[in-house]
DNA sequence: ACCTGAACACCGTTCAAGT
DNA sequence: ACCTGAACACCGTTCAAGT
C-alpha cells in the first residue's frame, strides 16, 4: 500500500543544511534533521545512505547557489562576480562550507561554475592548454581564502581588514593571470 | 600521595595525532587515545579540557613541523622551500591537516614560521605596510592547496598533474608579487 | 596529584514489524 | 513503498572513589 511520501532527498538535504547553519555542525545529527522533519531519525536512512552521503548531499548543493555572471561582462568582472559570490555562499554556511574542500566539484552546478571559469580565462587569453590547470588554481585560491574566513583562522582579523584582503588576492590574481599570458610557459 | 605521572599532554597528543594518521579523524576517539596509551579514557581528561582541545592541540602542533629554511638562500627559495615543507607536513598528516583552516596560527612554532615569511617578503622589496597581508594572502594559497590535494578535492587527478598545479602556482604568486612590487597599489 | 569504575545522555545504524 | 519501535555498539563526559 503505497503510502503518502513525507520526505524525499532534498528535503533531509535541505533540513540538515538549516541545523548546520542555526546551530553548527556538531549539532547536525541525524535525530536533529529527523525533528525537523517531524519523522523519526530512521525514516532518513531511505533517502540517504548514511551520514557521509548527507553530509556529501548538502555540501554538494553548495556550489548550485553560484549566480551564473552576466555573459556580456569583461572576464576579469565576471570572475570578480563569481568570487563575491563563493565568499557570500561561504558567510550563509560557515560550518558547511569547509568541508568543500573534502570532493571533487562534480555536481550540475559546479561544473556550471567551472565552465563559466573556462569561458573567462578564454577570454583573457589562457591558452587552451592551460584553461583546466588555471581554473583548479583560482578556485583552489578563492575557495581557501573563503574557507579560513568562516572557518575562523581570521578571527583576530576585523571584517574590513579581511574585505581588504580579498581585494588584493583578487588584484594578485588577475595581474599573475596578465603576466602569465604575457610569458606563457615553456 | 604523588603517583608516578604515567602522561602529560604531549603524550596525549602525540597518541591523538598517530591514531588520526593511521586510522583516519573519524577513529580519532578518546577511547582510541586512551587504549594506545595504556590508560582509561577518563584519564585524558586531567590533561586535556575535552575532545575540541585536543584538536585543536594536535592541529597547533602541525606547524611546529615545519623546519626554518636556510637563511642564507634567496627570498623566492626560500618561500618555496616552506611551501613545500607544508605539502610534505600535509601529505604526513592528511585528515588533520584540513583543520589548520579553521584556527589562528599562534603557537611558537606558527610564529616562527610566519616570521621567516615575513623576512622572504622584506627582501622582496613588500613595503612594511603590506607585509602581514601578503603572509596571510601567501599562506591561505598554500593552505589551500596544500588541504585539498590530501582532503580529496583532487581525488580525479593523478600526482603528476598536482606536482604540476602547485609548480604553476608557485610561479603565479612570484610573478604576481614581483608585479606588487613594482606598481604597488595606491 | 593522578588515575579508575560506574554511570548518563546521546549518537549512528540494523532489523523486523506495521500500514 | 515508506515509516516506526525496539535494540545494539559506541561515543564524550561527570562524579565520586581509590592510591
Amino acid at each position: 500500500m503505497a503510502r503518502p511520501r513525507l520526505i524525499d532527498r532534498a528535503a533531509v538535504l535541505r533540513a540538515s543544511l538549516a541545523v548546520a547553519d542555526e546551530r553548527g555542525l556538531d549539532a547536525l545529527t541525524m535525530q536533529a534533521v529527523a525533528e525537523r522533519l517531524g519523522v523519526t531519525p530512521m525514516a532518513l536512512y531511505r533517502h540517504v545512505e548514511n551520514k557521509q552521503d548527507l553530509l556529501d548531499g548538502i555540501v554538494e548543493g553548495l556550489l548550485d547557489e553560484i549566480p551564473p555572471p552576466a555573459d556580456d561582462q569583461p572576464w576579469d568582472e565576471q570572475l570578480s562576480a563569481m568570487g563575491q559570490a563563493i565568499r557570500a555562499t561561504a558567510r550563509r554556511h560557515p560550518t558547511v562550507f569547509p568541508l568543500l574542500l573534502q570532493l571533487p566539484a562534480a555536481t550540475a552546478g559546479a561544473r556550471g561554475v567551472r565552465e563559466r571559469v573556462y569561458r573567462a580565462l578564454h577570454d583573457a587569453g589562457v591558452a587552451e592548454a592551460d584553461v583546466a590547470r588555471v581554473e583548479r588554481l583560482i578556485s583552489t585560491i578563492v575557495l581557501g581564502f573563503a574557507a579560513s574566513e568562516v572557518a575562523g583562522r581570521f578571527r583576530a582579523h576585523s571584517r574590513a581588514t579581511l574585505d581588504a584582503d580579498y581585494a588584493a588576492l583578487e588584484r594578485i590574481v588577475v595581474t599573475g593571470l596578465a603576466s602569465y599570458v604575457a610569458s606563457p610557459p615553456a
